[in-house]
DNA sequence: ACTAACGGTAAGCTAATACTTACCAAATAG
DNA sequence: CTATTTGGTAAGTATTAGCTTACCGTTAGT
């Protein structure tokens, strides 16, 4: 089997296409069922489900079953994680910025 | 023509896949040439080159010639500008999640 | 029980994109 | 001047991944 792949790579993966960012967005405002999120996306409603499962799969969004409704939402602990994930991954390509500039500027003394 | 597409879109599909993420994690320690870079991915040089230059597109990285070598580095205010748009974009998601907890706690009181 | 609404999954097609080889230009070293 | 290093670009291939249609199971309403 090949090694697992951690949650960060799957929001990294799962953000990379416009259509699920698109849905990601729409789930921002407020919860909605899978045919809401399909209306007035240029995709099908099968499509949406696909996409749905990915962004499911990377902790991004939850699911909540009402009937035969199933209803989506952002997932709290998971963009919370990301976040934190990406607050240092920012942190650390800025600081090895800051180092350079430093050393930079200890040439140029 | 088709309407321009953002920074943070182009950021997010540039980091959408995994090679291009490998080598902005290599560059994210310090400043590279375009070989040392390719050096241990399991892709060409040329694909490097190509990478390279999705993800300076989306302002993740910029380059400094050197001679006949070409410096890669992490672009500050590139990072600068994703971090801030990725922090409102969460912001926003969570936000939509603390109103539906707030109206949840509401229609059980 | 029948019907309609909701939505997940499978199979297959297609389009996007990542990759390779080949080639070329520029800069440096000898 | 020649040889070498560096690396970008072009053309073509191949793999990925997003999309569609078709199908099926589940739940709710009449």
């Amino acid at each position: 089997m090949g090694h697992a792949i951690s949650n960060s790579e799957k929001a990294f993966n799962a953000l990379g296409d416009p259509t699920r960012r698109a849905i990601f967005e729409k789930l921002r405002t407020s919860p909605l069922a899978v045919v809401d999120i399909a209306e007035g996306l240029p995709v099908s409603r099968p499509a949406v489900s696909q996409h749905l499962k990915v962004l499911r799969d990377a902790k991004l969004i939850s699911i909540n079953q009402q009937g035969t409704k199933n209803i989506y939402q952002v997932d709290r602990d998971g963009i919370l994680a990301m976040r934190n994930y990406l607050d240092k991954f920012w942190d650390e390509a800025l600081g090895a910025f800051k180092l350079l500039a430093e050393q930079e500027e200890k040439n140029h003394e």
